[in-house]
DNA sequence: GCCGGCTATTTTGCATTCATTTTTTGTCCT
DNA sequence: AGGACAAAAAATGAATGCAAAATAGCCGGC
C-alpha cells in the first residue's frame, strides 16, 4: 500500500518550533464549518426524506450561500455516513436498510459496552449518584407511561456513562453513530412494547448494580446485552410498526 | 436542539421511486476521491511530520490540481481525525498527544472487543481454521524474531477477526481508527520486549481457544485486556523508546 | 542589540466562472 | 400513440479570481 503522490524530494518538516501552539477550536468560526454544524442537525433532525436528492443550488439559496463551502460540509457529512453523494448525481440522504440499522445497533452496543467497561475504572460516587438519580427520575416517567421524559431520561443515562468513560474519542465516535440513528429515531419511536418496557428497567437497575461494583467484565455484558435487545426492538418495530401504549396527551 | 436553517415552505421529497436505484461507488471515479485516497495514504504513512504546516498551494502542485478538490478532501481527513484545519491558518498534520493514543488504544480495543462478540455468533469453522493457520504463521516468526513477519501476521489475524464479526460499519470505523494510529506504528515499533511478546503470544492463543468455543464474552474480555496491554508496551515504548531486540538481519 | 509596531507578501476562505455529465424535453419515426 | 433519438436545460465537478486574514519582512525606537 504505497502512496502515489509523486516524490518531490522536498520533505515537509514542521516550521521546528510548534509544541505550545494554541489551538483555537472553533468549528463555527469558518463558514463551511458553521454550514457542517446547520446542516448536520437539519439532516439528523429528519428534514429531508430518505433518499431524497438534494439539489446543491436548492440548500445554496436556503443557506444563502455559494457552492464551494457548501460542497465541502457536503463532503463531511458523507464521510460521517450520513448522506451519500454519487458521482455526478448529487447528495442524497443515506438509506439505512434494516442490516444497516442492525449494524448501527451493534457497533452503538459496543461502544457503549466499552464505556462501561472504563467508566468503572475511573467513575467517581457522585457521578454513579447522578446517574442513579436520574434513573429514579426515568423509573417515574416509566411508572407515569411517559415515553417521551423515558427516552430522554434514558438518552441522559447513556451518555453520562460514556462521559464517565475519560475518552474524548469515544464520546466523538458514539455521538456519531447516535447520530446515525438519531434520524430513525425520530420517525419511529420503538421499543413502546410494555414487556419490554419493563425488561429494559431490570437491566437498567442490573448496569447500576453493576457500575457500584465496579464490575467492568459484567457491565461491559450486561450493555451490550442492553442494546442488543434495544436493537431487537427496534428492528420489531421497523417490521411490524403499530403496537400498545397510546401517545402522551 | 433545533435546526437553524431558514424554512423556505418546500419540503424536500424524494423523486417518489427510488428504491432500487443503481448505486456505482466508486470513490477514485471524481477527482477529489482520488485525491482523498492519495493523500490520505501519504498522511496515515507518515510522509508528513506531526504538526507539520501543510501549505494548499504545495500540496496542489505535488497533486497537479487545484486547490477546490484538495479541500474538500482535507476537510474530510480532518472529519477521519487525521489532520486538523485551523481557522485561516491552514492544516497541520495531527498531532496525538499520550493522552489521545491512550484513547485511541481504547477505542480500537473496544472495537475488536466488540467484534469477538459479533465473531462468534457468525464465524465459521473454516474461518477459524484460517485464523489458527495464521496463528501459526505468525508463531514460526516470533521463533525467528521476525518482528516485521510478526506485526503483519498478526495485524491479519485481527482483520480476519473483525471480518468474521460479519458488520461493515464496525469494519470501516476500525480501519478509521486503526489508520489513525498506523501514523505511530510506522515511526516507532513499540512491543519489542522480550516479555511482552512471549505474553502476547499466549494471549493469542487464549483468543484461539475461546473463539473455537463461541465463548462470546469470554473473548470480548480477551481481547480487550489483550489490546490494554499492547496500549501499555505502547505507551512505554513511547516514553522510554529504546530496549532489546535488535534489528532482523 | 533587541523589541515592538508597521507594511508587504503570502495564504486562506469564499464566490464566481468554465467544462462535463446528467437529466429533461421535444421531435421524429415506426 | 409509443418509443427512440437528439438537442436543450440543468446540475455537478473543477479551476480561477477576489477579499480578508495571517505571516514575514522591515524599519524605527529603546
Amino acid at each position: 500500500m504505497k502512496s502515489t503522490i509523486p516524490d518531490t524530494g522536498v520533505p515537509i518538516t514542521p516550521p521546528a518550533g510548534n509544541g505550545g501552539d494554541r489551538q483555537e477550536n472553533r468549528p463555527e468560526a469558518s463558514l463551511h464549518g458553521e454550514i457542517l454544524l446547520r446542516l448536520r442537525d437539519y439532516v439528523v433532525e429528519g428534514n429531508i426524506a430518505e433518499g431524497a436528492r438534494v439539489p446543491e443550488r436548492q440548500l445554496c439559496e436556503m443557506l444563502g450561500i455559494s457552492r464551494t463551502p457548501l460542497r465541502e460540509a457536503l463532503k463531511v457529512l458523507a464521510a460521517e455516513g450520513l448522506i451519500e453523494l454519487l458521482p455526478n448525481r448529487g447528495a442524497r440522504v443515506r438509506q439505512l436498510s434494516q442490516r444497516d440499522l442492525e449494524e448501527l445497533f451493534d457497533v452503538m452496543a459496543g461502544l457503549e459496552s466499552l464505556a462501561g467497561r472504563l467508566a468503572c475504572e475511573a467513575i467517581t460516587d457522585a457521578e454513579i449518584t447522578a446517574i442513579e438519580q436520574l434513573h429514579y427520575e426515568m423509573y417515574g416517567h416509566y411508572l407515569h407511561r411517559d415515553m417521551h421524559g423515558y427516552f430522554q431520561t434514558n438518552q441522559r443515562i447513556h451518555e453520562s456513562i460514556v462521559a464517565a468513560a475519560r475518552n474524548e474519542t469515544l464520546k466523538t465516535a458514539y455521538a456519531n453513530f447516535a447520530g446515525r440513528i438519531r434520524r430513525v429515531r425520530y420517525s419511529a419511536n420503538f421499543a413502546r412494547k410494555r414487556q419490554r418496557w419493563a425488561e429494559a428497567m431490570r437491566e437498567h437497575e442490573a448496569i447500576l448494580d453493576a457500575l457500584r461494583r465496579r464490575a467492568a467484565s459484567e457491565l461491559s455484558d450486561i450493555l451490550f446485552q442492553h442494546l442488543r435487545n434495544k436493537r431487537t426492538a427496534a428492528i420489531e418495530h421497523l417490521t411490524e410498526p403499530q403496537e400498545d401504549a397510546p401517545a402522551t396527551p
